[in-house]
RNA sequence: GGCGCUGUCGCCAAGUGGCUAAGGCAGCGGAUUGCAAAUCCGCCACCGUGGGUUCGACUCCCACCAGCGCCUCCA
C-alpha cells in the first residue's frame, strides 16, 4: 500500500511502527455550533480508511478529539446565556448523532480537552523545563525560535512568518510564538495551573491526548487541509520538542468541502475561460476583460470553503433530505485529497447512481431468494480470495476485485474503487439478463452460484469503505414499510394483473398512472410486479 | 506579498511516459416490454494555454492564464 504524506509531499510505502497495528489521530470538532457537512468529511474518509486497513489485516486504533474549551465556545455560551459546558454538551451530542447517522461507528476514543487538564498541564510544564516554552504574565508560550525544525510540515520558514502576533504580542518573545496556556480573564471558565487560572491553547490538547492514547509516536495523523498551518505545525513543534521523537509517521490531509456558490447557475459556464483566439496576452490585461462578465463574477464571490460560508446548513438538516449512505457515497466518489464542491444537485445525481445498486440488491433477492444484506462477505482480504472457475463471469468478478484492491491500495483511491463497483453491478445485471435468471428462477444452480459469488464480492468490497452494510431507508419514503400499505398494494397489483391478463390495458395503465401520481411506482417484470415509493 | 493545491467528455470524476484515457449523471440510437419502468448493447474527450525534456507526454520540467486554500484559533 502507498499513502500520500503531507510531510514529504509524496506517496510513500505504508509501514507501521508496530507490526500489524495502526494508530490514527484525527482532529475533531470544536463543539460550539451544530456540525455542517464539512465536519463529516474527515470522519467519513477515515472511517473508510480504518475499515479498509482492518480488511487488509491491521489492528487499528482511531482517536478523534472533542475540543470543548475554546474562545469560540466562550463567546457562544455568553451569547446564549449558557455555560460553556452546556453548549459543548449540546453540540457534542449533535456531532455524535451525525456520526451515527453516517454509520461511523469505528472511532475508538473521543477524548475531551476538559477531561485532560492534568496531561495538558504536565505537557506544558515539560516544555518549560526543557527550555522550549516560557511563562509570561499568566500565559505560557511556545518558543518557536528554539525549534530548528519549525515549519517542516507546512513548508514555511520562520523568516517568512510575519504577522504582528495577535493580541498577546507584548507578552511574546516572537510574534510567531503560540500559546500553550492562556491566563483567564475575569468570568472566563478556567482551571488552576502553576501559572495561574487559565485554559489550554488551541494546539496543546491534541499533543497531550494523542500522546496519552496513542503514544509519543503514532502512525497516522489526519485532519482538514486547513489545519496544516498553524494547528498541525504547532502540534509537531510541541510534541517533537517535548518527546524528542517524531509525532506521526504519516500526515494525511483531506481536501475541503467548498460552497459551490451560484456561479455555475448564473453564468451557465462555471469557470471563466479565455475566449478562443484571445491574444496570449503578454500584456497582463486586467483579468476582468477576459472573464465572463458581470453576473457570474458577483456570484462567484460567494464561493469558498464551507466552513466560512454563511449558507452552510446544519448537517442534521441535510440528513432530513438524504440518506447518510448517499452522502457517504457522494464523498467517497471523489479522492479524499481533492476539494469537493458541495451542491444538492450533485448529491441528487449521486443518489440516482446509488439506485442502480439498490435495484440490483432487490433483483438479487428476487432471483436467489437471499437477502443481499445478510450475504456472508469476507471481513479480511485473504478470506475473500478465491480461484475463479472457467466461467467468464466469475473470472470477470475476480478481476474487478483485483482492480478494486489496486485502487484502494494506492492512497485509498475510493473514487477509482467506486467506478469499479459500478462495473461490477453492470456485469452482474448483464449476467442475470443473458442467463434469463429472472424468469427461470433457480433452475440452474451453477449459474446462481456465480451470481452469488458476484454479489458477495460486491458486498465484501463495498463494506471495506462502509457502503451497503445495511438496508437504507430514504428520507421521505416512509409508509413503504407499513403492513397495511403492503396489503393494499398487493390488492392493487392483483386487480391490475387481472386487467392485463384480459388485455384491459386502459384499466392497467390507469392504475399505474394513478399510483405514480401519488409517488408509488409500479414495475412489471417477468416474474411479477414490484412497487416502490419515490420520495 | 509568501507557502501550497487544482484545471481531464455538456456536468461530476478516476487514471497513465507509449497499448481501446475508468466510472457516474445527462443525451442519442437499439434490444427487451401490450405500453412503461428497470436492465442490457452501442454512440458521445485527444486531457487550461504556450514552450521545453524525451524516440514518444494528457502524464516530467518551465512560463502564463484561470479557480481555490493557508499565512487571522475554520474539519
Amino acid at each position: 500500500m502507498r499513502v500520500y504524506n503531507t510531510l514529504s509531499k509524496n506517496k510513500e510505502p505504508f509501514t507501521t511502527l508496530k507490526p500489524g497495528k495502526v494508530g490514527i489521530y484525527l482532529c475533531g470538532p470544536t463543539v460550539y455550533k451544530p456540525s455542517h457537512i464539512g465536519h463529516m468529511v474527515g470522519p467519513i474518509i477515515f472511517d473508510s480508511i480504518k475499515r479498509y486497513l482492518e480488511y487488509v489485516g491491521y489492528d487499528v486504533t482511531w482517536v478523534v478529539n472533542i475540543t470543548d474549551v475554546d474562545d469560540k465556545l466562550i463567546n457562544e455560551a455568553n451569547k446564549r446565556g449558557l455555560t460553556m459546558a452546556a453548549v459543548a454538551e449540546e453540540m457534542t451530542a449533535d456531532y455524535h448523532r451525525n456520526l451515527s447517522a453516517m454509520g461511523i461507528d469505528t472511532i475508538d476514543h473521543f477524548p475531551k480537552a476538559t477531561e485532560h487538564m492534568t496531561e495538558i498541564i504536565d505537557f506544558t510544564q515539560k516544555l518549560i523545563d526543557r527550555g522550549f516554552a516560557y511563562a509570561s504574565d499568566g500565559d505560557v508560550f511556545f518558543d518557536v525560535g528554539r525549534d530548528r525544525e519549525y515549519g517542516k510540515l507546512s513548508g514555511r520558514s520562520l523568516e517568512a512568518m510575519q504577522g504582528e502576533g495577535g493580541g498577546a504580542a507584548d507578552r511574546k518573545k516572537s510574534s510567531a510564538d503560540f500559546a500553550l496556556w492562556k491566563g483567564a480573564k475575569p468570568g472566563e471558565p478556567s482551571w488552576p495551573s502553576p501559572w495561574g487560572a487559565g485554559r489550554p491553547g488551541w494546539h496543546i490538547e491534541c499533543s497531550a491526548m494523542a500522546g496519552k492514547l496513542l503514544g509519543e509516536t503514532f502512525d497516522i495523523h489526519g485532519g482538514g487541509l486547513d489545519l496544516v498551518f498553524p494547528h498541525h505545525e504547532n502540534e509537531v513543534a510541541q510534541s517533537e520538542c517535548c518527546h524528542g521523537k517524531p509525532l506521526a509517521t504519516y500526515w494525511m490531509h483531506n481536501g475541503l468541502m467548498q460552497a459551490s456558490g451560484e456561479a455555475d447557475k448564473v453564468g451557465g459556464g462555471g469557470r471563466a475561460r479565455l475566449a478562443e483566439g484571445a491574444a496570449p496576452a503578454a500584456t497582463a490585461a486586467p483579468a476582468a476583460t477576459a472573464t465572463t462578465p458581470a453576473a457570474g463574477d458577483q456570484a462567484a464571490q460567494e464561493a469558498g470553503k464551507i466552513g466560512k460560508s454563511k449558507g452552510a446548513q446544519a448537517f442534521s438538516e441535510l440528513l432530513k433530505k438524504y440518506a447518510g449512505e448517499t452522502i457517504r457515497f457522494f464523498l467517497l466518489a471523489t479522492h479524499y485529497r481533492r476539494p469537493i464542491d458541495f451542491s444538492e444537485e450533485r448529491i441528487q445525481e449521486v443518489e440516482k447512481g446509488l439506485d442502480t445498486f439498490y435495484r440490483f440488491f432487490d433483483r438479487y433477492k428476487r432471483v436467489t431468494g437471499d437477502d443481499f444484506y445478510t450475504l456472508p462477505a469476507a471481513a479480511r482480504r485473504e478470506q475473500g480470495d478465491f480461484t475463479p472457475s472457467a466461467d467468464a463471469t466469475e473470472q470477470a468478478i475476480h478481476e474487478h476485485r483485483r482492480k478494486f484492491h489496486e485502487a484502494m491500495d494506492d492512497d485509498f483511491n475510493t473514487g477509482g474503487g467506486i467506478g469499479d463497483l459500478f462495473e461490477l453491478v453492470r456485469l452482474l445485471n448483464r449476467f442475470v439478463d443473458s442467463e434469463k435468471l429472472e424468469s427461470t428462477g433457480k433452475s440452474d444452480a451453477a449459474k446462481v452460484a456465480v451470481l452469488k459469488r458476484g454479489a458477495s464480492v460486491m458486498r465484501e468490497l463495498a463494506n471495506t469503505v462502509g457502503l451497503f452494510r445495511a438496508p437504507v431507508q430514504k428520507p421521505g419514503t416512509s409508509g413503504a414499510g407499513d403492513e397495511l400499505v403492503g396489503k393494499l398494494m398487493q390488492l392493487f397489483i392483483e386487480v391490475r394483473a387481472d386487467a392485463r391478463k384480459n388485455k384491459n390495458f386502459a384499466t392497467a395503465d390507469g392504475i399505474r398512472k394513478g399510483l405514480a401520481a401519488i409517488g408509488v411506482v409500479l414495475e412489471d417484470r417477468p416474474d411479477g410486479t414490484s412497487w416502490t415509493v419515490q420520495k
